[in-house]
RNA sequence: CGGGGCGUAGCUCAGCUUGGCUAGAGCGUCUGGUUUGGGACCAGAAGGUCGCAGGUUCAAAUCCUGUCGCCCCGACCA
């Protein structure tokens, strides 16, 4: 492509509203436009290089043996009701009424297709002999964000890959799953991101049942803690720790329990100022109703509940904060005031509450709280248990290293779904002894515009874009420095022709401009190999060739450069490709 | 949805506190000339519903009310 045929609107300077790398490069190199919150055009150099992250993940999904598809946008609203995700989504569903005729459609705009995928398959698979299969399609999806951000991070209009897959049993499911997770790790090494597959919630099924591929980034909105010493990685929601549960001795400093009048202060921050005490010496007392029955959780001040880990430690189904009827029923006391000592509940503690020796707790009476509160005297515990989220230096739980924090943007998504919606859909199968299953499924997401803008989050120096090769919009740039000179123009085309004819990749600057102008519109748009033809250099004989990501630049003669692009480039290529998993 | 910020030329912003002349600058664009290996220089030109609506006033980019949009923090995110 020639430079002056395309559109590549660059800009030298950020726009305003533009904060994060990825936003304000792909902005100023002319990749996308928003057109409002959360919506973006995709300009040609842009969608250049996210057609270049769909083919590979099409090629990995294909080479996995999943079988591509494409399914309508707009579903109808009934298919969520069934599943009742209607609810589950909320405000996030975009839905609407149409006019057909004298009747209306309810219509949505689909944020996943799980629900038309089951109803296809569970219509069409009929016999345990059809299975499993596993399809895919790469398709937008739409989702009313509360609030979008980060660019094109978060958009209420975003390119999936989802992939989905149905078997008879959980051999089949996980069978399909490890083959997911392995086509993800290569899809994303041969994209060139540096990711982590982590742990994720994992829902119904439980154990190994959800991991998500996070790229590390400053700016990622997802946090994530990994072990640097072995592989664990986890989000932050799923994380463990490696705490042991705490001994419960009495300390021998241990002071008495005072009661101490605390007016209206019902926060840990606002105690904690009023007394002047630390929040890590304060134990917030959380009152949850795990299947219906109350229940006090003991964190650290300082520390944040994990809901998940509350839930699984009680073996609960349900769990969720109590209301204010039951916090009065518990401690006699309005809500803001609870405390371990004679609380009229069980009481659930973490592993890092019984070392606080003299805490500060809820008195469990209005405006006041206790001092001295020491576990084993003034509340009772049998054992402490892993209950708050993990945080940077908790020891790591499965060797000896520390856990270390990191934010992550999430690229992809593997997912054991179980049997949720072809029960609510009614898609079953036949066994060898007639009878009839609901289908096992799985979902397997990629946010395919996320590669690219994780790319762009992560790779650039002051001067621009750095694109790896597979995803680079062009593969070569060729700069004609000025291209009123015939003998500069005679060899830029004609490395253009022989370029393209190669089947590479290639853009050529031709536009009449100077040199440095040129080149700061190279660096900015990061295509990773460039080719100089200058007066200069041709005066020896000689172009100019430099890799997007290296300080200098070789020369090559005029008549063999073209090969030593081609040369360059399949070294590089066959480099990307080592690194990718067997 | 709570909190904060911003809206003036294609882009970045000044002007607003304390209302008053023809609303400015840099970059970009166009024309002519000089330049030509890291965002050139000279001369000239075009380009504005000051987000929108209403109000106060002799007079509003500026003050008041409302409204829309965008950004950031938080809540939310199968």
């Amino acid at each position: 492509m020639r430079w002056s045929k395309t559109f590549i609107p660059t800009m030298k300077e950020n726009p305003s509203d533009a904060e994060i790398p990825s936003h304000q490069l792909m902005l100023r190199a002319g990749l996308i436009r928003q057109l409002m919150a959360g919506a973006y055009t995709y300009l040609p150099l842009g969608w250049r290089s996210v057609r270049k992250a769909e083919a590979i993940v099409r090629d990995e999904m294909e080479r996995a043996g999943a079988i591509e598809l494409f399914m309508p946008a707009l579903q109808p609203i009934d298919l969520f009701e069934k599943t009742g995700r209607k609810a589950a989504f909320g405000k996030v569903l975009i839905n609407f009424q149409v006019q057909r005729g004298d009747r209306l459609v309810h219509l949505a705009l689909g944020p996943t297709h799980e629900e038309v995928v089951t109803d296809l398959m569970g219509r069409h698979l009929n016999s345990y002999r059809q299975l499993p299969i596993c399809v895919f399609q790469i398709q937008t999806k739409f989702r009313n964000e509360e609030r979008p951000r980060f660019g094109v991070l978060r958009t209420s209009e975003f390119l999936m890959k989802d992939a989905y897959s149905f078997g008879t049993s959980l051999e089949q499911l996980n069978e399909v799953y490890d083959r997911m997770y392995h086509a993800y790790c290569r899809i994303f090494t041969r994209c060139g991101l540096k990711y982590l597959p982590v742990e994720a919630e994992s829902g119904p099924i439980g154990g190994d049942a959800s991991h998500e591929f996070m790229v590390p980034a400053n700016n990622g909105e997802d946090r994530i803690v990994h072990c640097p010493k072995c592989s664990y990685a986890a989000n932050l929601e799923r994380a463990d720790t490696g705490r042991k549960p705490a001994s419960i001795a009495l300390a021998p400093n241990a002071a008495a329990l005072e009661t101490v009048s605390t007016p209206n202060a019902t926060s840990i921050e606002q105690v904690s100022r009023m007394l002047k005490c630390a929040p890590a010496q304060m134990i917030k007392t959380l009152i949850y109703l795990a299947d219906g029955r109350a229940m006090a959780v003991l964190i650290r001040g300082d520390h944040e509940a994990n809901e998940a880990k509350v839930r699984r430690a009680l073996k609960a189904g349900t769990l969720q904060l109590a209301d204010e009827k039951t916090i009065r029923q518990v401690t006699d006391a309005p809500v803001g005031f609870a405390g371990p000592v004679g609380i009229k509940c069980p009481i659930l503690a973490d592993h890092d509450v019984p070392a606080i020796v003299n805490a500060v707790t809820g008195a469990n009476q209005a405006d006041a709280h206790f001092t001295g509160v020491n576990a084993g005297r003034d509340y009772k515990l049998e054992t402490t248990y892993d209950l708050r989220m993990a945080q940077a230096g908790d020891p790591c739980p499965k060797c000896q290293g520390t856990l270390e924090l990191v934010h992550g943007i999430e690229v992809g998504h593997v997912f054991k779904l179980g049997t949720k919606y072809s029960v609510a859909l009614g898609a079953e199968y036949l066994d060898e002894k007639e009878q009839r299953h609901p289908l096992i499924m799985g979902c397997y997401g990629i946010g395919v515009n996320r590669i690219v803008a994780s790319l762009a989050e992560t790779c650039f120096d002051e001067d621009g874009l750095i694109w790896p090769l597979a995803i680079a919009p062009y593969e070569v740039l060729i700069i004609p420095l000025n291209v009123t000179d015939p003998e500069t123009m005679v060899v830029a085309e004609k490395y253009y022709a022989e370029l393209q004819a190669a089947g590479i990749d290639v853009l050529m600057d031709d536009r009449d401009a100077r040199a440095g102008f040129k080149f700061k519109d190279a660096d900015l748009i990061g295509i990773p190999l460039r080719v100089v033809i200058g007066g200069k250099g041709l005066k020896e004989g000689q172009v100019e060739l430099r890799w997007r990501w290296d300080q200098t630049a070789s020369k090559a003669p005029v008549d063999s450069a073209i090969a030593t692009v081609k040369q360059m480039l399949a070294d590089r290529k066959a480099e990307e490709i080592a690194k990718v998993p067997a």
